[in-house]
DNA sequence: GTCTATACCTCGATAGAC
DNA sequence: GTCTATCGAGGTATAGAC
């Protein structure tokens, strides 16, 4: 079931050959295909997250891409089906740091690793960040409910174990979903607002925010959570 | 200077009669022209919001100020103009709870009733967030040069105060530029993600999240601050 | 599989009557 | 000040040759 695939470990990026529904074609099987879909979704994803999907030009995509543009709907039927694709695709990779929060591990270690993982996820990886952004801002016309369901999953699954934490005593008190929105609103922050941060930001820092963010959160947290 | 005009108190909303550059007219002077102009930047407000500066036509932001295409360009030159506008008549409004950051009050309780203002904001407020959201997302290409150095220069001098708390031992040793960070991003989080906050939240909650995350946000920034 | 050419549409902005 | 009509640019997607 389609909650399984966001629940259970997978290989993320490299995972794309479960057909989405809005693709022509049956999933690639060439060489030249693979080849050409992963240029296309590199390039999407370079353009969206630039310019959000309705600032977006097929024309646009297809020059980043280096093909033109009836070469590029040759394997995608529509803009909208290249960012469904794309959207459907990075999510799995993007909930990564989420899914290794191990019930088993130290508590508050657990929970600033995690911190730590999603950071370096805005440092490293900022377009993803603002495809998902754009896309929930506008009130995430293209995920389908099966992926919102095994979003809340995931999360449900992750904010009891949090619960359990608090329960047993092992962390303070904190209502778990808050917690984990806390996380993602301040780490995505450096990622999606990126232009403020180093606007505002003194000079010395603003060539580099993520260090000083590195510890600025870990201090938030270790704080939040510390019996 | 344009600095002044943010770091001192103004009133916000209602300040809309310095001349915006890209406005064609100079400052409106008849009833009905005001009244115009105040419906379409209404109008503009509720379409940018909601779809984004590209996703918005303008003839669906006349439609939605009740009035023909024509004659809504007739009050501004362009779809440019109506956003550039719209969110230099904002931003104003937007910084009033970090203005209201007293220096001379108790530390503890200014920094926490800032974020309650800043969360209340979102609450009342969230087509303006996701206006500001949207344009920052992109690279913030409709905010003038002045409009960011003015921003800067009221976040120094908050930043400043924040940084004289610590050094007098009033509050926990925090990196005051993050800590702001950290209030914007969680403050704003429940009105740009909306959806997936509501999509993620257990039934009960998400019918409304603020109670939940008003108590959330005060234990973060009280445990936090906590010398 | 990839190209040129183009059909078809929507959008921003203007012309000009009233 | 407000309207109908329309222009021209730029967008998605397709036709059809190679």
């Amino acid at each position: 079931m389609a909650i399984a695939s966001l629940t259970e470990k997978t290989d993320g990026i490299t995972g794309k050959l479960k057909a989405p529904a809005l693709m022509i074609s049956a999933a690639p099987k060439t060489r030249i295909q693979k080849r050409n879909t992963a240029n296309i979704l590199e390039a999407a994803l370079e353009v969206f997250s630039a310019v959000g999907y309705n600032g977006a030009t097929v024309d646009g995509i297809a020059q980043a891409a280096k093909m033109s543009k009836p070469n590029l709907l040759y394997y995608f039927s529509s803009k909208e089906a290249i960012h469904v694709t794309l959207l459907e695709q990075l999510l799995d990779m993007w909930l990564d740091p989420l899914r290794a929060l191990d019930a088993d591990g130290v508590p508050k270690d657990e929970i600033l690793a995690y911190v730590q993982r999603k950071l370096e996820m805005s440092r490293d990886m900022p377009r993803e960040s603002r495809l998902f952004a754009n896309e929930v801002l506008r009130g995430a016309p293209h995920l389908s409910a099966d992926t919102k369901n095994a979003l809340k999953a995931l999360v449900d699954q992750k904010a009891a174990v949090i619960q359990g934490w608090v329960d047993a005593g092992q962390i303070a008190p904190v209502h778990p979903y808050h917690l984990i929105f806390s996380i993602w609103a301040q780490t995505q922050h450096y990622a999606d607002f990126d232009v403020q941060v180093r606007a505002v930001l003194p000079e010395a820092e603003a060539r580099d925010p993520f260090p000083t963010a590195a510890r600025h959160l870990q201090q938030m947290f270790e704080r939040m959570l510390a019996i």
